[in-house]
DNA sequence: GATGAATGAGGTTTCATTCAT
DNA sequence: TATGAATGAAACCTCATTCAT
């Protein structure tokens, strides 16, 4: 509830009040469960990370292959973004709204997850002889394409995530592999 | 200095105090240049938003052929979010602080823009057989990948917004004109 | 505990919380014990003014000669506020926190004290020439200065309480036994 | 207004608004003027007791003689509690609702003050062979006796400040004339 | 006797906005 | 144009107290 809501208006605008009136208690009540609003939103941006890096890594596990560790990788990250898209985005967008403590260690998570995308891409390129420009740049353009599905994605639209991840991927993966003579 | 301060901390923690001191006057004097502070938000976001679509229609005028017309919007589209990085993204994340009114004429400008690179998809595929597994989920994933750079660009960094956009515009196109055979 | 925690920090800025946790409870386990947070409070003040109250006429009990009477009663009222120094400041600060039925209460017993106190420089007065410029003046006054000694007073000072006793009551008798000639 | 607010019912009790509603605004306009309730109060006291400290510097100057010293001293502090008693009274009674580090502020004047009545005994001592049992116990006991002046006068009372302060005055320094022999 | 969760009242503070000067 | 003071609405949060378990 609190997700939905900061997600709908953000954190700032989203009052005690009206989290508690979406679980039918009131504004002070809520305090007997989270000892602040900041620690509410803490909580939801840090689970959400979590659970975006920790389903990266298990689904990695005793992958091989470039291609198919990059597809694994960046598929999981569609359809995670997509179907939890509210929480997704509010774990992104709301970064800000986090306090210099909280930021911090939600920035940990984040950059340990680049840092495996960026391994991916380093080891296609090497193994499989990718067409990489530019590492770095390509790292992170393609992880926030994939993100921002988060943003436009419907769940009654036309397209299920699994279905978006796999053109996502395919339009990723026939770039790399595109022919660099 | 108001964008600025929307970019750092967000409309609803940014006060009118702050705004003002920025400027060297006080709250109350902000007054005699905009009459609220959703003014203020809209006049950011509006003429962002709007420079950034004029821009691109103003860039394609006069040039042929799919790829270097799409060569050319995207280029605008990743050095303007590179090289105006805070008004891009207070007009890209501030979105959901504009009242409604507001928002929907905002919105207007962004649909004909997303409209345009659509068009130069689905140009590219029926003129030069470009590889689009799905124009709908492609027009928008591109866009968003070179919107985002607003968010990692840095001015000291390792590359100029020029460079970036080459880059990003190579990795598109090279998905693009992959062999679908 | 709740002693304690009043006095170092206030009956107002003292939680109930606070004082359950002193005892390992819970703040609604306090409850059980006292009904109200006030009750806790006028216990406090109440049973300390009385034993204070009820200590100076137990020791003045078959006392006679104004000297020896006025001796005992002060050792007394300075032995009590150093040694019960952290009850005897909150029946003293907290006065005011007492609500209207609970002061009016306490303050015949204060009041009580007192006036054996006047009685005592009354008869010390008539009986030995005192020296005594305005009995009611010095009543307060002496009364105050001995009392104030829970406010100085440290447990692992350089004076017992028993000592610092016997040094104000020596001062006063000193004054009031001065040749008024 | 303040003043007399946190006089009868502490800080703690004393809200905003009722400060506000002395001098006829809203609670929050008060934040034009103090920057917080706690800056009201630690103006309140800091001004008092700075008073308090320096008009007693101000009396000592040029005065000669450790028994006309000590009689300018004790009589203006008698003054000072009797006719600014509301203040006075906050000053020390609220010193615990100071923060901690306005309250450190504090005490150094306090320790000042008391520092030179601890010298004016100790000079009438060695200059006019006072009887002094135990110096330190004396200086504090005293300055309390006076010091509670602001707990018990009132200003319709039968006696003016002036009258109180020569009534004490005497008292304490026919005790410190007598004769020890 | 103890507890965890709920509550309602209220507290301090913030802030966009107004307006007389 | 600028300002300082005022305001009203609302925000987060605290807390004594209640009560079902």
């Amino acid at each position: 509830m609190a997700t939905k809501l900061f997600y709908e208006k953000g954190y700032h605008s989203t009052t005690l009040r009206e989290i508690a009136a979406g679980v039918n208690i009131k504004a002070g009540s809520v305090y007997n469960h989270f000892s602040s609003k900041q620690e509410l939103l803490m909580h939801i941006v840090w689970t959400t990370t979590k659970d975006m890096l920790d389903g990266a890594v298990e689904r990695l596990e005793g992958v091989e292959g470039s291609e198919e560790r990059l597809r694994v990788f960046l598929t999981w990250h569609v359809e995670f973004h997509a179907s939890r898209r509210l929480a997704a985005q509010v774990a992104d967008v709301q970064l800000n709204a986090l306090e210099k403590e909280n930021l911090a260690k939600v920035l940990v998570l984040r950059d340990e997850h680049q840092a495996i995308m960026r391994e991916l891409i380093d080891a296609g390129q090497k193994e499989l002889n990718w067409s990489v420009e530019d590492p770095a740049v390509l790292t992170i353009a393609i992880l926030t394409m994939c993100t921002q599905v988060d943003t436009w994605y419907r769940e009654n639209g036309r397209l299920t995530p699994s279905q978006i991840g796999e053109i996502l991927v395919n339009f990723t993966l026939n770039s790399l592999q595109a022919d660099a003579s």
